[in-house]
DNA sequence: ATCTGTTATTATGTATACACTGAAATATCA
DNA sequence: TGATATTTCAGTGTATACATAATAACAGAT
């Protein structure tokens, strides 16, 4: 009877939602951590619930990437490789420039361009303040605000995703991260093409950050040490 | 993740992969239409097994975006409205010109610039021949060839999904197309790019290639009375 | 001692059983 | 007749039971 109240949305969510986030959460945050394998019923004890919810929950955490299924023998956290850091980063940077293009040519409302300009000025105020936990945050709110106000409901959804898949490697690269004044700056500057309507110096602003952020993090990796899983670096 | 299998070496799959293969083939080739509504238990009985591997078939394809469980009511085929057309059409299009930018860098082998050699050549023969069917499935395997040759496993299975589900739309769009001359002039270059390792040619010829497609699909679109979902047309 | 064939164990994959929910259908009342 | 309360009922959501396959343990042989 583990009731597990991490998770504070209390709703008329069924079990298999239940599972689903909480599982979920435990990946994001680390609690299970990558590799660490696990059996159905254990985790079934833990949440106080039957396998069949547990094992729905796990057949949409594996869709999402965030566990294997290994046939008869459990299932297992998935590792996250330099390759997949890097991959997952690629396909995230060339979606969210998507959504940053449409988002400025649908000219979008002031309440919503409100909302990013709070982002901006929490991640300033977080950088002044060096508390990189909330600058991380705020950093996060206003990706989440170009994705999902874009208005590409396909887009938004696929690009939620990756975005929570690169969140578990974040957790692995910010020790080595540097001050990201940069990030603030083109943020801004993002923002600002936005609220101008100008879908293609918003698309390249944020594409040249993407970049910018990836060559960063190749250097990153490269003083990691995690598997590489036998991957040359992209061409930039 | 899931093995997404298209090879027709079929090991030995599971029910659920029995299932799941099954139904999507059947939606996919509008055999089940979309807006139609089944049961669990009588989908059980056609596929000759109990609910439970069929649920988690279910669970897979409402992930994949071609069901949607509505809580307690059954599933249903998701409809394709104009605006999933567009949104589908924008994500696949940039996921593509990424593959290709990416493959063209790569400097792929001979053995793989040959396969997609093959499918170019194929398509010409099929306009030739005015053989539609012929030339839609050489296309699809030019588009399947990107993906899955450019070396970022995250971006293929992406992509590889969207384009599933722009195979759903294309089967509504076909019968309003002109004659694809430009795609195979686009595709010949696109080619000659990668051969070159030219990744920005290689994206700059496939996103114009998916730029005209585009505005081709809108036309397309307003021609057919399909539900709009109040969707505005996308600025290109 | 190592290798191999057999048995035993164990967790999954699938089937079935049951409870609960929401809606259609019927009944009651104004 | 129309509106509302009650009942019924079908179908999901969850739990449990069972069969199977894969591995581990073990014994016997070389």
């Amino acid at each position: 009877m583990t009731e597990n109240s991490s998770t504070p949305t209390a709703g008329k969510r069924s079990m298999v939602d239940a599972a689903y986030s909480e599982l979920r959460e435990r990946i994001l945050h680390n609690i299970m951590p990558p590799g660490q394998s696990a059996l159905e019923e254990e985790l079934a004890l833990q949440l106080g619930m039957s396998r069949t919810p547990v094992r729905e929950a796990l057949i949409r955490l594996a869709n999402d990437g965030l566990v294997d299924i290994i046939p008869r023998r459990g299932i297992r956290v998935r590792e996250v490789t330099a390759r997949d850091i890097r991959e997952i980063n690629e396909v995230l940077g060339c979606l969210e420039v998507q959504a940053a293009e449409r988002l400025a040519a649908r000219r979008p409302g002031e309440a919503e361009i409100a909302q990013l300009e709070e982002a901006v000025r929490a991640m300033d105020d977080a950088l002044e303040a060096e508390d990189m936990i909330a600058w991380s945050r705020a950093d996060y709110r206003f990706h989440c605000l170009i994705i999902d106000l874009c208005g590409n409901r396909h887009l938004a959804e696929t690009a939620r995703l990756f975005l929570d898949k690169a969140h578990r490697s974040r957790l692995l690269t910010l020790p080595y991260r540097t001050r990201p004044v940069y990030s603030n700056v083109n943020h801004a500057a993002v923002l600002e093409a936005i609220r101008r309507g100008d879908s293609q110096t918003a698309g390249e602003i944020h594409g040249a950050h993407k970049r910018r952020w990836t060559r960063e993090l190749n250097d990153i990796i490269d003083r990691m040490d995690v598997a590489s899983d036998s991957d040359s670096h992209p061409v930039d």
